[in-house]
DNA sequence: AAAATGAATTCTGTATACAAAATGGTTACT
DNA sequence: AGTAACCATTTTGTATACAGAATTCATTTT
């Protein structure tokens, strides 16, 4: 993964006569903002695992930045728990215990399944299409397990988040959700079960039917709740320990 | 509101026996976050209001700090959606039109009374005392309604996740419960109904009631969204222009 | 007088600098 | 050999520096 360093370049555009001549810029992205994703994505695939330390030196040289934008990319990282920071000693990639997790779960069954209800209520034709597209995705390579799964299931779900129309919706989904992807393996449901779920889901989105969205994306989030629940109570949480 | 700048002091502590020493800090707290609570506490209370700019010079000086830990405090805030960035023209204090508000509260209703049924099963005497305590407070304030209102709320709120255990829920209403109370004015319902309705759903929780805490927040939540809804569907939702 | 130009100023975005804390490793000591 | 003490190095947390974009304001032009 590397950055781009372009600058955004000017562009004048507008109506040819010169009464209104507007000048804007496009592709203006700050650094600090592509650093914030890159990292981001670096820890939804475990390129960097929990636990991890984040010597801030190390992966400003690694990103050709220097520390200024990396801290404003890692402060936001630490509001949405995906990092955390100990005084005087650095930023790691937090790792959770199964409760955490559970927890985790629990706002996701009540966020999601009214965001698969408002996406198959408002939903227009090309997001539907997306949606679709993305269980196709995901069922593919669920024939073969691998590490582009976990990008794979989080884009669905974010994708259904977007297609809610509920901006905060999706800003929390796209903070928390990872903890959920980037923390559960070992203790999913199989990949084929989960392919078969999003399949259903999506084509309720796409029939417009709305109670059955939020039922089948309740399900198919709840089904992930209980597994992890019943970890949780079996005592069996010998997952992570409880270190940062 | 001022910085507390004092660095954490060394402490020795441990065993009489040198057997085993533990030295640790307490106390040292990270400019960056001291920055971050009170630039968060202003715009919640209205010292910084919806579409102020936020010059980092001026505001750092105001805190007396430099601009780095500003930048990391705004970058957080940035992330919750209380402050939008826009390129190379600065931070802007995000204002929510109503739909947005409508958006709000939609998370709000899905969250909270989880959050109160969690606090009602698993709450402890001194976190009860505390909700109940702020009802109170509520209660008090509410019986001449002034700017501390808002806080008041807010700390009502807040204290409910706080008690129900889930880290997650509590994150995410530190964030987001802001914009609602800090955009709401005029168009919540009266303080004294509001007043009522809070020291219904401390009862519920002091008296271990779930369902009871889960429906009196329900109910709360609910009717502050209607009001919204029909702002919104009426279209006389001139509250706010689209900007920042 | 209104609009256009352009220079001075302000402010952002990012890099670099620096002090203090934490870490690691080497030597001295029991 | 194992532990403690000390010094060198690394790393954090914060401040400062600097280039270039945005804004402001005075000046010129029509």
């Amino acid at each position: 993964m590397t950055l781009d360093t372009r600058r955004g370049a000017a562009l004048t555009s507008g109506p040819a006569t010169p009464i209104l001549r507007i000048v804007y810029k496009i592709h203006y992205r700050a650094i600090g903002n592509q650093v914030y994703t890159l990292v981001k994505r670096m820890i939804l695939v475990g390129e960097l695992e929990p636990g991890r330390k984040l010597v801030q030196d190390e992966l400003a040289e690694r990103l050709g930045v220097s520390r200024t934008p990396l801290l404003s990319a890692l402060s936001k990282l630490e509001k949405e728990m995906l990092v955390k920071s100990v005084a005087r000693r650095g930023m790691f990639v937090r790792r959770f215990d199964t409760e955490e997790l559970a927890q985790v779960y629990e706002v996701r069954l009540r966020l999601e399944p009214y965001a698969a209800g408002q996406a198959a209520r408002v939903r227009d034709d090309a997001a539907a299409e997306a949606i679709v597209q993305r269980a196709h995705d995901y069922a593919n390579l669920a024939a073969e397990p691998n590490t582009d799964m976990r990008e794979a299931d989080y884009e669905f779900h974010m994708d259904i988040m977007r297609a809610s129309g509920n901006d905060l919706v999706f800003n929390i989904g796209s903070s928390y959700n990872i903890i959920a992807v980037a923390n559960t393996l070992g203790l999913m449901k199989t990949p084929a079960e989960s392919a078969y779920e999003h399949t259903m889901i999506a084509a309720a989105i796409l029939a417009r039917d709305e109670i059955g969205a939020m039922r089948h994306m309740f399900c198919h989030i709840d089904q992930a709740r209980r597994r992890i629940l019943a970890k949780v109570q079996a005592g069996t949480d010998r997952t992570a320990p409880p270190e940062y």
